[in-house]
DNA sequence: GCGATCAGCC
DNA sequence: ACTGCTGCTGATCGCT
């Protein structure tokens, strides 16, 4: 379709072809040309059906070399995959994962999720698996004191509906599907410390519109509104932030003279506490469940974390004890302002008990 | 060997 | 993206 040939791996030599001999137009640059990026691409599909190609050719080449492939070279001699966690690397406490990495394993797609399921126990066993139930937002909710969020958790409410309810005016059993996905990447984006800007690139609406939904939101949790203030002051005052159990982040962009750069530092310094704290907590639980495993005498043992999920490997007869206790550790760990949930799945792969 | 880009996850 | 949504790791390109 592009009447050459060239290297559809090449972001430079894709960029060429798309907007110097196709004339596409282009959205953004990079530093070094132009962006290709997934949400760039997306614009364009309609116009070039080349693109929906290349966007297509990128996610299978992606699940064949990261993970296909990538993963079969990590199976030992056991016929297992032992990983490295890592605990001195990231800035907010959480842990990471290389060789490989095992906390970024598809999930989104139907053909991602295929991948999960070659995660499989031993003989005897099954997999327990437990996540934490929108753990950020009830931090948010904690460290804001937010009484409409508060309300919202303390009563066992789908939050992004209840967010939905608020931002758009309207009963919470009228919230459209479209209202509660609208809803969610504004809680999404407010953990991140997201502009009106970029609320817009993501819900594709006209700025003023963006902004009306941000004024709508810290209207209704106006104690949110306040953290996000108070929390830059307290950067710039201290030059860093903390977690709810003291961790600190030191932020010395925060003084930048460079715009763009102290802007990052202020949304990290709006996301640290939050992470951070969500990272403490289940690094809380993870010693809980350790602790009780070995009090127990359990022949169960936990094999991964990813942020805010645990999983273990159980054997058949300990299943009914550690589908009780995996999630009633995890929620007992700290005494928040709202209830700490976490919902439990079992399954002989990881897919099906995720 | 390394920076840049892109894509996977929370 | 000269403001523009956090925190990570890995594959690949294209350069030194």
């Amino acid at each position: 379709q592009a009447g050459e040939t060239f290297n559809i791996q090449s972001p430079k030599q894709l960029g060429v072809i798309l907007f110097e001999k196709m004339h596409l137009p282009y959205a953004k640059k990079t530093k070094t040309g132009y962006s290709t990026a997934a949400d760039v691409l997306e614009k364009l599909a309609e116009e070039a059906p080349i693109v929906q190609d290349i966007l297509s050719y990128r996610q299978l080449a992606k699940l064949k070399s990261t993970y296909a492939d990538g993963l079969h070279a990590f199976i030992a001699k056991d016929g297992r995959i032992h990983g490295t966690f890592n605990q001195m690397v990231t800035a907010t406490g959480r842990i990471s994962s290389t060789d490989p990495n095992l906390q970024n394993i598809p999930v989104r797609t139907k053909l991602g999720r295929e991948l999960r399921k070659v995660f499989i126990p031993r003989d005897g066993y099954v997999f327990v698996d437990a996540d934490y139930s929108q753990i950020e937002l009830r931090v948010m909710a904690h460290i804001s004191g937010d009484e409409g969020l508060l309300r919202a958790f303390r009563e066992g409410r789908d939050v992004h509906r209840a967010t939905a309810s608020e931002v758009f005016g309207v009963d919470i059993e009228h919230v459209t599907s479209q209202q509660r996905r609208m809803a969610k990447v504004i809680n999404f984006g407010l953990i991140y410390g997201m502009s009106a800007w970029g609320l817009r690139q993501n819900l594709g609406v006209e700025k003023g519109v963006a902004e009306h939904y941000i004024e709508q939101y810290f209207a209704r949790y106006p104690k949110v509104k306040r953290y996000m203030e108070d929390i830059r002051n307290q950067a710039r005052t201290h030059g860093y932030v903390q977690t709810a159990f003291g961790r600190r982040l030191w932020l010395p962009d925060i003084a930048s003279s460079r715009i763009p750069v102290q802007k990052a530092a202020e949304r990290a310094a709006i996301n640290a506490p939050m992470q951070g704290t969500a990272a403490d907590l289940i690094k809380k639980a993870m010693v809980a469940v350790q602790k009780w495993l070995q009090e127990t005498g359990a022949k169960s043992r936990l094999i991964l974390q990813v942020h805010d999920e645990l999983i273990l490997e159980v054997p058949e007869e300990e299943v009914e004890t550690v589908r009780e206790a995996l999630p009633r550790l995890m929620s007992g760990v700290a005494e928040l302002k709202v209830p700490l949930v976490a919902e439990v799945g079992v399954a002989d792969n990881w897919e099906a008990a995720h």
